[in-house]
RNA sequence: CGGGGCGUAGCGCAGCCUGGUAGCGCGCCUGCUUUGGGAGCAGGAUGCCGGAGGUUCGAAUCCUCUCGCCCCGACCA
């Protein structure tokens, strides 16, 4: 590909709205732009990128005997109706209503509309297991969109559905599709790790996320020192203290604090540790009770997933200051468990606190001295927090949890029977009898992956793509002037390396020689080939590796297998 | 949705407090010179100062409303 033929707007400067770098690199090297909040157009460059992306999902699913279908990506209300979805997924579901009134949704994830294609069809186990995928754009009314197309409204998926007629076979297919995906993310030259996750609003029985590593990552991923466990932060069972507060609890003792709030006020104003602390949190919920209170380490955070799920809530918030205030009889920052007049659900890391501090439920006011087994016997425990750096492993003897950021480009369910089940998706087993198919769906996010490997893969100078998934593995950069001798050897270089099969692009613009360097150490082709005066009266090229920033001087014969070696190196250093 | 901030030329920003000719850098166009790391000189174009209403002789500037965008939080793949 000319650049002088190409649109390729690169900016010397990012828009002030791009936060993390690879959404000010993707500006600036011209492969997307903004159109609304969330919602971004690929440029030709941006484009390629994704296209290379999608090539090597297809080739490995294909590989693991997914097929490729195309759904709409504007569905029917009917069909999330039946699934129970309509009402549960709330906000973020895009919904349409069309001219005759009827009701539409524009498609977040697509398990109602494969379940629906697959029941029509399939009747028999002989027809089973069965794997469809697609790449489609997907939309999510996402509460606050930003990093680009990192965490966009609108953004492309691939998305896949297993069918399968047991357990047994089910969980192959879930095992076929985590090597796919090992194999994907691997391909494309990401450093990343497969964890426990949690199963969020697609439900299902067990999964797993890709994370790529980087500490832009907005998720957090626990794993252990001493084995492989890895979990999402979110996810991390938690083991209860192994000691429960036996000792000698002393009396329980009111003391004056006042103004102090915070835990690490208070703890810092009582000379003590936020570990020795209580914390106190309401939350409302839209189960019968409506408000819990709920315990957790001064030191550790609730996590509102794993509470929902203890307490049966499909919603829950924290409580206003004035629930709190009627709840607690004091403002808020003074609550505390003895007294209260509501469900108390405690972190099982309260139970180990021996004469802890907790709030009064009086203004200005906290209470020492505090013990769960003698003060408020009355709550729950429950695994209800996040990990923290340190936390015991919850799979080995003595091993502690690190902690690490993440980008989530990979998800994969197993989904057991939900969907199966609430819309009617079933075969006839060797028995004749029916049975609802058992499912998996997997998910990987295009242009997340490639923005993730952008976070991944970025210096000073711009971006620096694995070969695999970089928009031209190669760039021929002419120093010459349109039509002269310096000019025409180039072209003769870029034809010869696009002949020998390398995805080239040729730098023909009338532009002087800073702008192009910096355009290509910008635009990260992993390889550069210069083409000067110079260099020509003595026959040779320079090549220079994106990477490394090394710099060597060929013969022009020898470029194709210059560059080919160095493109081979690059994709060996990146396996582990 | 709560808190904070920003909308002025394609991009980055100043001007607003204290009302009176709309500016700077980059980019863009023309010409000449230049050509191995974002050139020099000369000339040039570009603005409903996000929108609506108000105050005022006069509004980018003050007031009200509105729309959009960004950040933090809650939420989420």
């Amino acid at each position: 590909m000319k650049l002088s033929r190409y649109h390729l707007p690169t900016l010397k400067e990012a828009p002030a709205e791009a936060e993390v770098i690879s959404h000010k690199l993707m500006i600036r090297a011209g492969m997307i732009r903004k159109l609304a909040s969330g919602i971004y157009s690929l440029l030709p460059l941006g484009v390629k990128v994704v296209r290379k992306v999608e090539n090597i999902i297809r080739e490995e699913m294909n590989r693991a005997h997914a097929m490729e279908v195309f759904l709409p990506s504007i569905q029917p209300a009917e069909l999330w109706k039946e699934s129970g979805r309509w009402d549960f997924y709330g906000k973020e579901l895009l919904r349409i209503t069309d001219r005759h009134g009827r009701e539409f949704c524009y498609g977040p994830t697509h398990e109602e509309v494969i379940t629906d294609i697959v029941r029509r069809d399939v009747r028999s186990y002989r027809d089973l297991p069965l794997n469809l995928y697609q790449i489609q754009t997907k939309f999510r009314d996402e509460i606050r969109p930003r990093f680009g197309v990192m965490r966009g409204r609108e953004f492309s998926m691939k998305d896949a559905y297993s069918f399968d007629a047991d357990d047994e076979s089910a969980n192959r297919s879930y095992i076929d599709m985590k090597k796919a995906y090992n194999a994907i993310f691997t391909r494309m030259g990401l450093n990343f790790r497969a964890v426990e996750a949690d199963t969020g609003q697609i439900g299902g029985s067990f999964s797993h996320e890709f994370m790529v590593l980087a500490n832009s990552g907005e998720d957090t991923i626990a794993h252990c020192d001493k084995c492989d466990y890895a979990a999402n932060v979110e996810r991390v069972e938690l083991l209860p203290p192994k000691e429960i507060s036996d000792g000698t609890p002393l009396p329980v003792e009111k003391v004056e604090t006042p103004g102090k709030k915070a835990v690490e006020d208070v703890a810092e104003f009582l000379k003590l540790p936020a570990s020795q602390f209580i914390k106190t949190l309401i939350f409302k919920t839209d189960t019968e009770q409506e408000f819990v209170a709920v315990l957790t380490r001064g030191d550790h955070e609730v996590n509102e997933i794993k509470l929902s799920r203890t307490i049966g809530a499909n919603e829950i918030a924290l409580a206003s200051d004035e629930d709190v205030e009627k709840i607690t009889n004091a403002p808020t920052g003074f609550a505390g468990p003895i007294g209260l007049p509501i469900p108390i659900v405690a972190d099982n890391a309260v139970a180990g606190i021996k004469n802890g501090v907790t709030g009064a439920n009086k203004k200005d006011t906290h209470i020492k001295n505090v013990n769960m087994a003698r003060d408020f016997k009355n709550a729950t425990l429950a695994d209800i927090r996040n990990a923290i750096e340190g936390d015991a492993c919850p799979r080995c003897d003595g091993g502690k949890l690190t902690m690490r950021k993440g980008i989530e480009v990979g998800h994969i369910f197993k989904l057991g029977t939900k969907y199966s089940e609430s819309m009617n998706a079933t075969f006839l087993n060797k028995e004749g009898k029916s049975r609802p198919m058992i499912m998996g769906c997997y998910g990987i996010g295009v242009g997340r992956s490639a923005a993730a490997a952008i976070e991944q893969n970025n210096d000073e100078n711009g971006i620096v793509w694995p070969p695999a998934i970089a928009p031209f593995e190669v760039i021929v950069i002419s120093l010459g002037k349109a039509c002269d001798e310096v000019e025409k050897a180039a072209d003769g270089i870029y034809k010869a390396l696009q002949d020998s099969g390398l995805d080239t692009a040729f730098d023909d613009r009338n532009e002087r020689p800073g702008m192009k360097f910096n355009d290509a150490d910008l635009i990260g082709y992993p390889v550069q080939v210069i083409i000067g005066k110079r260099g020509l009266a003595e026959g040779v090229v320079e090549i220079k590796t994106r990477k490394t920033g090394e710099k060597k001087n060929v013969p022009m014969e020898n470029t194709i297998v210059a560059v080919t070696g160095i493109l081979e190196e690059l994709i060996k250093a990146k396996k582990p």
